[in-house]
DNA sequence: CTCTAAATTAGTATCTGGTATTAAAGTAAT
DNA sequence: ATTACTTTAATACCAGATACTAATTTAGAG
């Protein structure tokens, strides 16, 4: 019987719990559209850990390091994900992300958060960025959360258009248009 | 009456879970030599939180910190530079930076050395970026030196232009042109 | 359409490491 | 002995799980 959606859904997990480990399992099925038993059945199927074993790790630092997750360089957390449609991903702008003398966040924090989030929107194993147009509308100051929405424009191919925008409150601050290659 | 002890004790306490927070409270009494009641009394007293909170703080902070690009203030060694005309950055693709399946380094890395280089060419106490036009050209594998060469093309009040060429032994890998904002 | 196996959901008991609260001892100084 | 402080105990509750069993849903083959 196997099911497309049970394989395609722990694919999502993976991405989710890679691109925010802090996420529990109730938060899981319901970004999943499951049930609480269906994700921990997942997550045994695939070995990953609980949340707390999971922060555990983190907390450790060894996370990523020997974990079969394989865990990806990520800028921000992510907090929806519909691959091949829009996402959403939150950075809490830290004392380090910033310049010291201005408290003012480096560009490109902003722009990896985006690009982090624009790749993984697109549904392959592995996907580039070929150009980008940017823009930098405002600064944004340390411990300010910045929300990224992207979502793919268009699709010609192995080729997406994917835009993201980011807010500090309801204020862009950024936006930015990702042509983004799709690899087999 | 103030018992020697509790302070004493408490100092203690301190000393052990900023020494290794991942001490549970019963393991804190055992430690103590007193019950667990008093170690979350004294706990409560010295503000300081629960396992589960200490460990999500632990994570938060060391969560993507072990990143290239959370740790260093700089992407790329600065080899040159003559502030108001141009530089010179390189930056080696460590493993840290790739994709691990593919070796091939993240686009925000490469932004990331760009942008830096475009940014300590206007030489103000603090520049930021305003929008920016990039290229990646084609892939760049871990183990490969990126050397980038910035120039500025334009001025004009507290606006520059930045043209960034990046090259892995003399093949383009990455073009970007920034609009740079100079404050006063 | 029915049968069947896989997939999903439900339900219950249990665990850890706590919070929050109230109460009961212990201790030490006046 | 009284008073104030300190320590321990006891109980109810919570989040976020594990571990297990069972029921229900769903898809596909015959």
């Amino acid at each position: 019987m196997k099911s497309p959606g049970k394989s395609k859904r722990q694919e999502l997990l993976c991405k989710y719990i890679e691109g925010n480990p802090f996420l529990t399992d109730s938060e899981l099925a319901h970004m999943l559209g499951v049930s609480i038993q269906t994700v921990r059945l997942d997550r045994w199927g695939l070995s990953i850990p609980e949340l707390r074993k999971r922060l555990r790790e983190v907390a450790r630092g060894s996370y990523g390091q020997v974990s079969a997750l394989q865990k990806e360089e990520w800028i921000g957390d992510l907090v929806d994900l519909e691959p091949g449609r829009q996402g959403v991903s939150i950075l809490e702008v830290s004392e380090e992300m910033t310049l010291n003398s201005t408290k003012v966040a480096r560009g490109h924090y902003i722009f990896a958060q985006a690009n982090c989030l624009a790749v993984s929107l697109v549904n392959t194993k592995v996907a580039l960025t070929g150009t980008a147009k940017i823009s930098f509308k405002r600064p944004v100051y340390c411990g300010e959360k910045v929300i990224a929405r992207a979502f793919i424009s268009r699709k010609k191919d192995n080729k997406f258009i994917v835009r993201v925008t980011s807010k500090v409150q309801d204020e862009t601050i950024f936006q930015g248009k990702f042509l983004i290659f799709a690899i087999a």
